[in-house]
DNA sequence: ATCATCTTGGAACGAACGTTCGATACAAGC
DNA sequence: GCTTGTATCGAACGTTCGTTCCAAGATGAT
């Protein structure tokens, strides 16, 4: 049918833009005013395509983890190598979240706008990235938290490093979405210090720091 | 004079009130009404002490950052290490966040909510913040961006991981502020891979991996 | 007792909010 | 040519918003 499809473009036409809207006002801050001037779409036509306001939202959050999660299972079901496993996670969020800035900002921004079953429903969505995202964490290796760092918290800061590039990111000055992908990686999953890659051997790569222990946990040092 | 001792106790005690609402509801969902309800006091009296729900907005911001700013900066004159300095910044912050979670999410959150004078002062106390942040992560090593990781996006990683907190941390769950910070520290130092921690001298700590290149950046692989 | 500083409840303001209604316009099916 | 269903619109509804004003108490210093 042709007027389904028109149907289905209108209504996209108009999340697109109630998610621009959103993104630079907020959910609350926005009014369905403005989505209607922005898509061009009067004020009451808008309510013959959505039930209402809080829907426009849900419609926006559950159409782009639905994208996210399925482009990451088709990646995944590709890749073996659980450091490659990681590495297509961060890539795969860095780059659906470049490529929809306003929709990015919406999924991370926006977590407590929701209400009722809206809410149930998005909080499930994310609790299935959430647990996929385990997954491929604890596919890395050591069971049961690896270094000192509990599997919870580290994919939850993970999370954090990815869903905070919307604060900051410039896309003048800023790595493009691959390779902020791979520093982001790397930065998991070996850290900051330059003295983690082995120089050769014995080498005193000047200025050799001991890594202060502190506490002692799961560390098997130079076992 | 005890007038001014009053006056500065009330106005702490409307802005920790506004604070919560702005956490519940989100600055733009929250309503004078609301503050003045949770705070018992008049919605009249409340312009008695602030000019607009702006400034109550500026002035939590202003207030909060300030005393992290502060309390880090004493920690920080005493410390010397490195590695342990950027131990002081990551405990600090996340000290501060859990003890005071109604403004942490308003730190965190409510960045775009400010417009004009307000809006470019908090940008500005937040920027001291960063450039501290930035300041002691050079310290820790390589001049110019520690492995492949360029120093902005550690920093800006840093942070996400640290401002992430507010939306998954419940107290009866997780880890307290220290122990917090010591994950997140190790895993920003160290990443989260077992063999990270080179085993002596040029020894293949089984399961070596190559760390796929993808890009050759500044990486001085095993050079 | 007097005065200035707080504090209140209540009423009001115009503006903006989310939402609903009833009326059109237009195409396809009979 | 009339009906039916989809699409679109302007106008309006009732509510809440941030903010202001005011008259009247309360409080503490002189």
């Amino acid at each position: 049918m042709r007027k389904q499809q028109n149907h289905q473009e209108r209504v996209q036409h108009i999340l697109r833009h109630a998610a621009q809207v959103f993104r630079e006002r907020g959910y609350e801050g926005a009014s369905i005013r403005q989505i209607s001037r922005s898509s061009g779409v009067a004020l009451s036509s808008l309510y013959y395509y959505c039930r209402s306001k809080q829907e426009l939202l849900y419609r926006i959050e559950i159409l782009a983890f639905t994208q996210i999660l399925d482009r990451l299972e088709a990646r995944l079901a590709a890749a073996r190598d659980p450091g490659e496993r990681l590495r297509v996670l961060v890539r795969n969020h860095l780059e659906y979240f470049l490529e929809h800035p306003d929709q990015m900002k919406v999924m991370a921004h926006e977590e407590e706008s929701l209400a009722g079953a809206y809410r149930k429903e998005v909080a499930e969505i994310k609790r299935r990235y959430y647990r996929k995202a385990l997954e491929v964490f604890e596919g890395l290796g050591g069971k049961g938290g690896v270094r000192r760092v509990s599997p919870r918290v580290a994919v939850l800061s993970l999370f954090g490093m990815m869903n905070w590039v919307y604060t900051w990111h410039r896309a003048q000055i800023d790595p493009a979405a691959g390779e902020l992908a791979e520093m982001i990686s790397n930065l998991f999953l070996e850290g900051v210090r330059p003295e983690a890659i082995p120089p050769a051997a014995g080498g005193n790569g000047r200025r050799l720091r001991r890594l202060a222990p502190v506490r002692a946990g799961a560390a098997r040092a130079n076992s």
